[in-house]
DNA sequence: ACTATGTCGATGCTTCTCTG
DNA sequence: CAGAGAAGCATCGACATAGT
């Protein structure tokens, strides 16, 4: 690794990369004032520093040979409950209850119980470490202001659908929600999201909270919002947008895989509240629950030009989600692209002609360079 | 100049109905 | 059953107005 590090060229490759000169200089000293060395890993190396930390802490962990879990067992899982503290309903998993007839499986189990505490604690150190060096989710993840960027991990998940606007949203309760990986496991309490607009309204919020650090509440105007978004701006369209931060606010996501762990209870946005409702200076404010970072650290990540995605139709919109979130896409099934819309189309012949639609729709952008259907996959090259 | 709200005709999408 | 056209509805965008 470079022992000395380049400030000047570190900027210069910033700029190259997007970012304006002032984004890349507040990136470029940042980099130097706390982790020389690290540069964009600081979350990852954040991460390993605190693995380090919990392995030592929790040498004594190796199974023990009895049913009773261990004192650090007990500290991990209490860690486990505090970091799930700020959880709009926290349940206590109660996984690993043993009988005497599986005592093969004890170990496994405990094994189990073990990494999945360990990983709780990591989380609940690098959060805290976030809050200690007043990190931004742009010290994270650095997107420019002409970009957007959306977690790999809900980009290829049916998270947000493109049903048809007709049929009234669902209300889910704890329902699993598709994900294209089988090692990725969502549920999902609260009303349906659509691709339509949550996706949007939650995205560009992101961008109005990425310079605030973590934790610390944001304001903006129904109008800046909409302006952003590209929607009209009339009553209708504050009404939608209040509607969207509400669904947003009213969610809880259960997250589990092998990358991140098990996250308890996540809301897409943790508080949403209108300040001086009905006055000139009205402005929403918004909460970004801590724990949506962890989607965003370690590059799992996905950056794309603010312009071209907001104009996209839902279906082309979910079509680059999963296209983007690869280095080299490659072709998936117009069924599994389905369930990753959450669509209800039964008949094939008519979702081929959507998807194909949407491949156009996608190339005219010019935010892939080709995208088509062939068979029953979907192709596209970047 | 900027922000906020409303009105109204135009547009486009989905579903329904009719016809061959 | 497929395709064309009509009806109903949501959304869009231009414009007006008003307060700061």
């Amino acid at each position: 690794m470079n022992r000395t590090f380049d400030r000047k060229a570190y900027r210069q490759e910033l700029i190259d990369a997007g970012f304006s000169a002032e984004d890349a200089e507040t990136i470029a000293s940042r980099t130097v004032m706390r982790a020389p060395r690290e540069t964009f890993q600081s979350v990852g190396s954040m991460v390993q520093q605190a693995t380090a930390k919990i392995e030592r802490d929790s040498v004594q962990l190796a199974p023990p040979a009895l049913p009773a879990p261990s004192a650090a067992v007990e500290r991990s899982r209490r860690l486990e409950q505090e970091a799930a503290g700020l959880a709009k309903s926290m349940t206590i998993d109660t996984r690993g209850t043993m009988t005497t007839k599986k005592r093969k499986t004890a170990g496994e189990d405990l094994a189990k119980q073990v990494s999945e505490a360990k990983q709780a604690a990591l989380l609940k150190h690098t959060k805290q470490q976030i809050k200690e060096m007043q990190l931004s989710l742009f010290d994270i993840a650095p997107w420019p202001d002409t970009m957007r960027a959306m977690p790999n991990d809900t980009a290829r998940s049916a998270l947000f659908t493109t049903r048809n606007k007709k049929i009234p949203r669902e209300a889910l309760q704890n329902k699993v929600i598709f994900h294209v990986n089988k090692d990725v496991k969502i549920t999902y309490t609260g009303v349906e999201l659509r691709a339509d607009d949550d996706e949007l309204v939650w995205q560009q919020v992101l961008e109005y909270a990425k310079r605030t650090p973590i934790g610390e509440p944001i304001t903006f105007t129904f109008y800046e919002l909409c302006q952003d978004l590209g929607w009209s701006i009339n009553g209708r369209y504050y009404t939608k947008a209040e509607e969207c931060l509400s669904r947003l606010q009213a969610t809880a996501m259960g997250f589990t895989s092998d990358r991140v762990g098990h996250l308890e209870s996540v809301s897409l946005l943790h508080r949403f509240r209108v300040l001086d409702r009905g006055k000139k200076t009205s402005r929403c404010q918004v909460l970004i629950d801590e724990e949506i970072v962890v989607l965003f650290a370690g590059d799992h990540y996905t950056k794309f030009i603010w312009e071209k995605y907001r104009k996209l139709s839902p279906t082309a919109r979910r079509m680059f989600d999963y296209f983007s979130s690869h280095r080299e896409p490659y072709p998936f099934k117009l069924e599994t692209f389905r369930l990753m819309c959450g669509s209800d189309s039964t008949r094939v012949k008519k979702w081929r002609e959507q998807v194909g639609e949407a491949c156009e729709e996608l190339r005219g952008s010019g935010l892939v360079e080709h995208a088509w259907v062939n068979d029953d996959l979907v192709h596209c090259k970047r």
